[in-house]
DNA sequence: GGGCTAATTTAGGCTGGCATAAATTTAGTT
DNA sequence: AACTAAATTTATGCCAGCCTAAATTAGCCC
């Protein structure tokens, strides 16, 4: 029996809090009121109410005005929704027969309602996945995660190759789009051109393939850079 | 697109009640609140309160002091929660590893979750079945239900043979016991001896194998009767 | 450092879903 | 027909989570 007695079992809502506040402090090293608000898509003031109970629970330490940051106990928790996001995403894209693009919102509704003992028979199915299909990074079960930062495609210099390796977003349009231009985690590409003042970049494909990616979306495709840029 | 536009979405609470009234209906052609109250565990003031707004959404009509009637909107959504959850089941036991006695509390934290896609999905890797590995019949996706009725092992005569079909109960532990005397859905029995004052049943089983039931357990057993008595 | 704006918190309200205690209805005696 | 026991409903209250409106604080500009 690896549980503790039984679980004090978060809400559904305080466990989309702690995804969120996890995000967020992984993508701009805080979280605020607002920036929670708006990822939950719920008015501030409630965000406010929640984050009070939340410290009270001791998942986060809230600094008034200044936002909030997770507690190990916090951070664990976040860990394990994370794990379970990733893990039902590729269980059901292996096994079920979801699509790449189609699977987050499935997902989304599961992560709150299944058990540690079905995520790790799922996990086990799946033969201990390190990487979902969209290649983010899947926490264990002991809560640790692959640490490795990936760069924008926007950040990686003209002339240079790269590998893409994951997409944040889960918007179904974007990544069928993305799919439609031959770009799988794992794939390596060429920067050919990057325009300023937030233009598109281009580059090669399967070397010889040119696409044209804008950069809002460029600058959510998470890469390797495979080249150390030339001193001048 | 088979969904008419957005699911109405029911709570989890709500579908709770409308498959606890369905299986009263079912077992004892009424649903009472206290009967409510004792299957949900919870206090008869609140099933008070909940049947009034299941009346309000016309899911159920209630009768004050009467009980309460699933409408055919109410019991359309009662077999679609009965459809997922003995898919879930069959589908965990089936594909993930799960163990007969174990399944019920996965299936029963799932089944406000999947989607109605996801369950399709699953019935299809299944093969569609009609019945679950409880032997219970699993209700069409349109709705359908196969109606046999089954009578209770303590109803067979003395002397002739049965089939176990079904077994209501979810507790785990008698579902263990049952295993372990090798009663499994399909298998058929005589009975041998049947003791009055709500005494314990005799069966044998697999033509030599004697076990004695008791009058609690063997009425949760829905059987087939295989021989019509002889007229005295 | 005074004042503006934006972010945040407080105040007060609503709904769903539960509870307990008290009133009411039903049904079964006698 | 009246009484009583059991079932049910009404009356209140609580908590989680959301809301809007109003007050407060932080950060910045001049």
């Amino acid at each position: 029996m690896p549980n503790s007695v039984d679980r004090p079992s978060l809400s559904r809502s305080i466990e989309d809090y702690l995804k969120v506040i996890y995000k967020l402090e992984l993508e701009s090293g805080s979280a605020q009121t607002s920036a929670i608000a708006d990822a939950l898509a719920i008015a501030p003031p409630s965000v406010s109410g929640m984050v009070k109970r939340l410290a009270d629970a001791e998942l986060v330490t809230h600094v008034p005005y200044r936002g909030v940051e997770l507690t190990e106990a916090g951070r664990r928790q976040a860990l394990r929704m994370l794990r379970r996001h990733r893990i039902l995403e590729s269980y059901l894209i292996g096994h079920l027969g979801y699509d790449w693009d189609d699977v987050d919102r499935e997902a989304e509704r599961l992560e709150h309602a299944v058990s540690d003992d079905l995520v790790e028979r799922m996990a086990v199915k799946l033969g201990n996945p390190t990487h979902d299909p969209h290649g983010a990074p899947i926490p264990s079960a002991a809560g640790t995660i692959d640490p490795t930062r990936y760069v924008p495609m926007t950040e990686i210099e003209v002339g240079l190759a790269g590998r893409f390796r994951m997409i944040g977003d889960a918007d179904p349009e974007r990544l069928r789009f993305i799919a439609s231009l031959g770009l799988r985690p794992g794939a390596e590409f060429r920067v050919l051109d990057r325009q300023p003042f937030n233009g598109p970049v281009t580059i090669e494909l399967d070397g010889d393939r040119k696409e044209v990616i804008g950069f809002a979306l460029a600058s959510s495709l998470q890469c390797e850079q495979l080249e150390e840029p030339t001193l001048p």
